[in-house]
RNA sequence: GCCCUCGUAGCUCAGUUGAAUAGAGCACUCCCCUCCUAAGGGAGAUGUCGCAGGUUUGAGUCCUGCCGAGGGCACCA
């Protein structure tokens, strides 16, 4: 619609052009907004505000002749000007009832669309190290990535959902060593407790399992319990799959998963790691000094030079990064979104630095990043910092069980990843109207009782008949609701092309507000057959795109609460 | 010290890529079920958009500086 109605004025233009009244340098386009106020339309254009010094017109007066000279269409009922110079459009009737049509046909494909032409993307998102369970951080990196992926997928692209993680390095054989001393009966009090150890219940736990010789299957690790206490090698990779495991399981009680799991070892084991160092060194961007290879990322951006092998010999992990997103290329990925913790940031510059000094065609600001920041759990007002089982933070899994699938994904998703999140476990658990997942459920579960209830006055609807009828929404309240309606493909379009999951969010809660402010001032089953179809056909559009909508977050959309 | 993000109603947050009187929800005051689930709705009140400049016909939105919050600045991952 906003198409159409900049192609009438870009002729409009064109016929003011040859009558002499403008220059002829003309914009290819020009800008629609929808209207925040009803009274000034559907849609309103700034064209005029924007021409008019080229023009040598005072705005409004440019204004009056854009909309002398608009061709006649049909779906504009009339046209205003208004303020400093706004052309607002008023739709016909018609013309907004028809996405009533559209909905109806297109169902759950309603705000689908084929922006990405099939082109491959990749989303590498949680990417957690197997050193615990995972915590709210992870939970919100694990909404947000999963989120985008189903928006890019309802936008037509094809889209690969990564996880990497390192199974190797400091971290891990920390890991290994708190297991081991666990298994020797040792706690973290104890004098001969491996400095820095993991403290967390879940490490006995662990040492248990191994004792006992349990079989582990994580998605991507198999592996029995060797019941050595002295083979940390087996100890590694045993704790290594179990909490995989761990992490698979909490992930499955989010409804995320992957298409892939990447190994950082992979890089070093396959020579993708030297070879990206060969690489480096044939393009003339590194240098020695003091016993250590750096890379001139200066030369990129960054603000100082990075390291990328030790004087003693062993990478940076800095390298295994730019090599693992070389290989992301190579796999054919025009584009690609990391979501990671802001405390991450640093490693944005450093790794499109050593990726352009790589001269592999690589886009300049390739690849993405979507970073989101900390997350704070209040309960009752006080800050929740801890978790018994994980011993130093709170974990995914705490607030699953406590506040439910829907809630937590819903809360982590809800807001702009940018910015710090208060998530409130009581308002999450709150079943009233405070809290906004089970208003936006509620209004789904409304519109199908209404269909229920038709059925039980042993009425009959089809939706031939209903859009036959669409002529019968007149009143205010039908009529925001079908402007709100109209909007959506347009939300997600947007949500998908910037990253920004939330703006479904808001989308959502907002269609409910107009739906629940409709239905409580119209009755939709009314007696009068014609005004009642339609009326219906309105009610089971909004409970389609709230159901789409809401599939985009990954939440449910109950049929009765 | 340098870099990144954020700063909008008492609270939690939106703000459509620069536009028309800055929006929701909660909290507060009143009101609405013999009526499709009141897990709902209506009315009222609520702001120096952190501060100061600048660009622009027009700035919450872009630029600069300052203040405040969080994070990052290793031959650690």
């Amino acid at each position: 619609m906003k198409e159409q109605v900049s192609q009438l004025i870009l002729q409009a233009l064109d016929t003011l052009v040859q009558q002499g009244q403008l220059p002829g340098d003309l914009p290819d386009r020009v800008q629609i907004d929808r209207t925040r106020d009803p009274s000034h339309g559907d849609l309103a254009s700034n064209v005029a505000l924007g021409l008019a010094r080229a023009a040598g017109k005072k705005p409004r007066e440019l204004a009056a002749l854009i909309c002398e000279a608009l061709p006649q269409a049909g779906f504009i009922a009339r046209t205003e000007i208004a303020g400093p110079g706004f052309i607002n459009f008023f739709l016909s009737g018609a013309s907004s009832q028809a996405v009533i049509q559209r909905i109806l046909e297109q169902r759950e494909a309603f705000g689908t669309s084929r922006l990405g032409e099939g082109r491959k993307v990749q989303v590498e998102y949680v990417s957690a190290n197997p050193t615990g369970p995972l915590h709210v951080g992870h939970g919100r990196g694990a909404a947000v990535g999963d989120c985008i992926c189903r928006l890019l997928q309802a936008t037509g692209w094809n889209v690969t959902r990564e996880f990497y993680y390192n199974d190797a390095g400091q971290q891990i054989t920390n890991l290994a060593l708190s297991v081991q001393a666990r298994c020797k009966g040792l706690g973290p009090g104890d004098p001969s407790w491996p400095e820095d150890g993991y403290r967390g219940d879940y490490i006995e736990e662990v040492a248990r399992a191994y004792l006992r010789g349990d079989r582990i299957d994580a998605t991507d690790q198999h592996v029995s319990g060797a019941a050595d206490p002295e083979d940390l090698d087996s100890i590694r990779r045993f704790a290594v799959a179990y909490l995989r495991r761990e992490q698979d399981l909490d992930l499955q009680a989010f409804a995320v998963h992957f298409d892939n799991y990447f190994l950082e070892s992979s890089l070093y084991d396959n020579g993708e790691v030297e070879a990206t160092v060969q690489r480096l060194i044939e393009r003339g961007h590194t240098y020695e000094l003091d016993g250590a290879l750096w890379l001139r990322t200066t030369d990129f951006g960054d603000d100082k030079d990075r390291v990328m092998r030790k004087s003693e010999g062993g990478y940076t992990y800095f390298l295994p990064d730019v090599a693992y997103h070389l290989n992301k290329w190579n796999r054919g990925f025009v584009r690609v979104i990391n979501e990671q913790g802001a405390d991450h940031h640093s490693t944005v510059t450093r790794v499109r630095a050593g990726l352009q000094a790589l001269e592999s065609g690589i886009p300049e600001g390739w690849p993405d990043y979507v970073l989101h920041q900390m997350v704070t759990v209040m309960r009752d007002g006080e800050e929740v910092k801890l978790s018994k089982r994980a011993g130093s933070y709170v974990t995914l899994r705490d607030l699953i069980d406590e506040v439910g699938r829907d809630a937590t994904r819903y809360f982590l998703a809800a807001r702009a990843a940018n910015s710090q999140l208060t998530f409130d476990i009581n308002l999450a658990m709150s079943q009233s109207n405070d809290n906004p997942v089970y208003y936006i459920q509620y209004a789904h579960a409304r519109a199908c009782s209404v269909m229920r209830r038709l059925e039980e006055q042993g009425w009959e609807w089809t939706e031939e008949a209903a859009l036959a009828n669409l002529d019968a929404l007149t009143e205010e309240h039908e009529k925001a609701l079908l402007r709100q309606l109209d909007r959506y493909p347009e939300v997600v379009a947007s949500a998908a092309t910037s990253n920004e999951p939330h703006g479904v969010a808001t989308y959502l809660r907002e269609l409910a507000g107009d739906f629940h402010t409709c239905y409580n001032a119209l009755k939709v089953l009314v007696e009068e057959p014609g005004l009642r179809d339609a009326r219906i056909a309105l009610s089971e559009a909004v409970r389609q795109v709230i159901a789409n909508g809401l599939g985009l977050l990954g939440v449910s959309a109950p049929e009765s609460m």
